[in-house]
DNA sequence: GACTACATACCAACTGGTCGGTTTTTCTTT
DNA sequence: AAAGAAAAACCGACCAGTTGGTATGTAGTC
């Protein structure tokens, strides 16, 4: 038989429960209450697992957010010699997502919400979050380094520029989707992308 | 003598300072009481020029934050022909304005922030900033066109495509700036940029 | 018996917003 | 131009509801 208690997993609820709601609105304006009624746990055991609502936004990006950037981008490009293709699968990969899911559509990247509402707020927030998009660059950088070695990248592209440009415009665009919310503006930004990624094809 | 109540100037000074609040923070993380105490003036007085805070917010959106969209971009580019040069020279603008103040680099594009905190939570801060967001691009559309049939600008580039991208990549990378907080990122950022101008010379 | 994992009642501080009152300005009437 | 009425501009105490956080108690686990 199971045990009543189970800690490990309700941290996980918390935690999980907490990006749902910072991811839909945002972290000052998300209260404890409102993650505790929707966890269905109580502020007992809120506090119990975390120090503070502060604390339980750094684990969230600590945890819950590292994993998803090391799934969605570090995973599938670590082999990459084809960078530039296989960015746009990725990326492709969003788009169908995004068709399905509203979500994604209208409230955005968690880490991009959370970066724009903290990082001038508080400077744990912000270093943490710098972790994570530090980790997403190199991967896109060692990325395309190895795309410039087998010759599928032009060789005068500059990876470390590049890398950081890339991101910056994924995440603009993801936060324009998230401004305009249609279909159409989906199409056009992801020609977009395609035209600077196929402006560094050989 | 100068009359007692200057009710425009009033209005004025709560408009400049809740955007000062908005940017520097966020939207509902700015009190009222914060915007009252800064502007020097009380409640009565705000509530008496704006229906309440969400009104407030509007009314920055659609008069100080149209302005300046007007100022920094649409009245530059209006007799543009070589637009490539003149977006590279807006934008070296800005950075310079960044090594002098700390608040850009720290606080981002108040048009960004307002829309990546309001625009899943409330439909009529979306549509405000959205249309600001369109002019914004149709000064670029239109300069890039003027661009092409100049020379200035390669024939093939879909100017309705590249405005939105590089609106997106810009507000992109005000935020990674935010994030990155040093001088060294921001150099990196801006050969990023420029490649891609670059990439769309004839 | 000790410790972890909760539950619940409670707290001071703050939230956006209201309301009655006062002063200043403007409009109207003579 | 003077007087009076109406409206606009502003003040500040007050409100109900919510905020993040705590203190105390209790039940399950090792």
């Amino acid at each position: 038989m199971a045990p009543v208690r189970q800690p490990e997993e309700t941290r996980m609820k918390i935690l999980e429960t907490a990006l749902d709601l910072f991811h839909r609105g945002t972290f000052k304006g998300t209260s404890v209450n409102q993650i505790v009624d929707q966890a269905g746990i109580t502020k007992g055991a809120l506090f119990h697992h975390f120090k503070g609502k502060n604390e339980l936004g750094y684990a969230v990006v600590d945890e819950l957010l590292l994993g998803h950037v090391n799934e969605a981008w570090v995973e599938p490009l670590s082999t990459s010699v084809d960078p530039l293709s296989d960015l746009m699968a990725i990326i492709n990969g969003f788009r169908e997502e995004m068709e399905e899911c509203a979500e994604v559509v209208e409230c955005g990247c968690p880490l991009n919400n959370l970066s724009q509402e903290m990082s001038a707020l508080d400077d744990e927030f912000r270093l943490r979050l710098l972790k994570l998009y530090n980790i997403w660059e190199e991967a896109i950088e060692k990325a395309l380094r190895a795309g410039i070695d087998a010759g599928n990248v032009k060789a005068d592209v500059d990876p470390l520029v590049m890398s950081k440009t890339l991101v910056a415009l994924l995440e603009g665009c993801i936060g324009m989707i998230k401004v305009n919310r249609t279909m159409e503006h989906m199409m056009i930004i992801g020609a977009g992308i395609r035209t600077v990624l196929d402006s560094m094809k050989p």
